[in-house]
DNA sequence: GTCTATAGTGCGATAGAC
DNA sequence: GTCTATCGCACTATAGAC
């Protein structure tokens, strides 16, 4: 008989986003988390920080597939090209498979305000991600921080709208959509923009 | 005798921004700020829905400057114009003799995660509030939430800037450098977006 | 795996302003 | 009297220390 099965972190998550469901956040305590993944408490602080962390599971591959798009591409790129495989990278990760998943896990982030916290915090370390791997590509500091801005602006956007209900477009199409609407909002056409392409 | 002296918010708001750089934000129990502010720990949470929310004392009060500045313009108005409405009512938040209360707060936020993600929750506050006071404006939805990442990403570089060390120009002159980097970063001239001013 | 500090909540009592 | 701010105490759960 083996002492302990394996895939604990993917079990605590999976039993959390359940009883979150369920109960509520507040409502839920580690305790109960940790014993419907067949641990105990002790063991779920092992694998995550803290209560909120559980829903964050994948957060740091997110970040490394970003980090890799964007050195895939020559060093000295224009910004647009960058983002664009920036954007490719993080289109990546959301294939239509997980969109249920990540429907009921949103909902749970929306409905409370610990978990938003956190989910921010997330989006701004992949912002810093993104402006670190920008620079090594040659871009200048403000110009990265920006176009660092303006990237997670679109995928944030376009995230929201794959997980809202009856979308049925891929996080690729809904990222070229919201890329040129901030272009419209600035007020340009930005004429030979994608020219390159 | 009086039973309690007024200001009790502020007093706690100062109490805890010199504990926490006297010993850190962890190592500060609501006890010993509530000790300094001369009240007991449950008054604490009564001033404050728990201990991140010591040092946002004033966030309320900074959507409500937008939501105003937005309001007073025409209804109909270009987004452009708009933004600008928008960034001059934040601009008017941070006058140049509150810049050394800033980098104090800001330096105590920056060295604690619990306190960044409040921070990260805040300005996600203020972006809703903003993507609201446009579309009162008539703008549209998809360009409403553009223009207010936009804006709200403008603010935060500017602010960053404000803050950093030796610099002295003021958050009106620092946004504007932020809002043509940010168009610049784009790809585009966009000429004529000013063209109204 | 056990122990403990402390964040945060619920409820009741109290004292002053009006 | 009502309203509001404070205090006191008991209590749970988180999270870290040992």
């Amino acid at each position: 008989m083996v002492r302990w099965q394996p895939g604990a972190t993917e079990r605590l998550s999976v039993a959390a986003l359940e009883l979150f469901e369920e109960h509520g956040y507040d409502q839920t305590t580690v305790a109960e988390i940790a014993e419907r993944a067949g641990v105990t408490e002790r063991t779920f602080y092992r694998h995550f920080p803290d209560k909120r962390e559980v829903l964050f599971a994948g957060s740091g591959q997110l970040a490394d597939r970003v980090s890799a798009a964007v050195a895939a591409e020559p060093e000295g790129a224009r910004p647009s090209l960058l983002v664009d495989a920036a954007l490719a990278g993080l289109a990546a990760s959301f294939p239509d498979e997980r969109r249920s998943y990540a429907r009921r896990r949103q909902a749970r982030l929306d409905a409370e305000p610990a978990l938003r916290e956190r989910e921010l915090l997330k989006l701004a370390t992949l912002k810093a991600t993104l402006v670190e791997a920008l620079v090594a590509r040659g871009a200048s500091d403000p110009a990265a921080t920006m176009t660092a801005e303006a990237a997670l602006s679109v995928f944030h956007v376009a995230f929201l709208r794959w997980i809202g209900e009856g979308e049925q477009r891929g996080m690729a199409e809904l990222q070229r959509e919201a890329l040129g609407e901030l272009r419209a909002a600035l007020g340009g056409a930005n004429p030979g923009a994608d020219a390159g392409r």
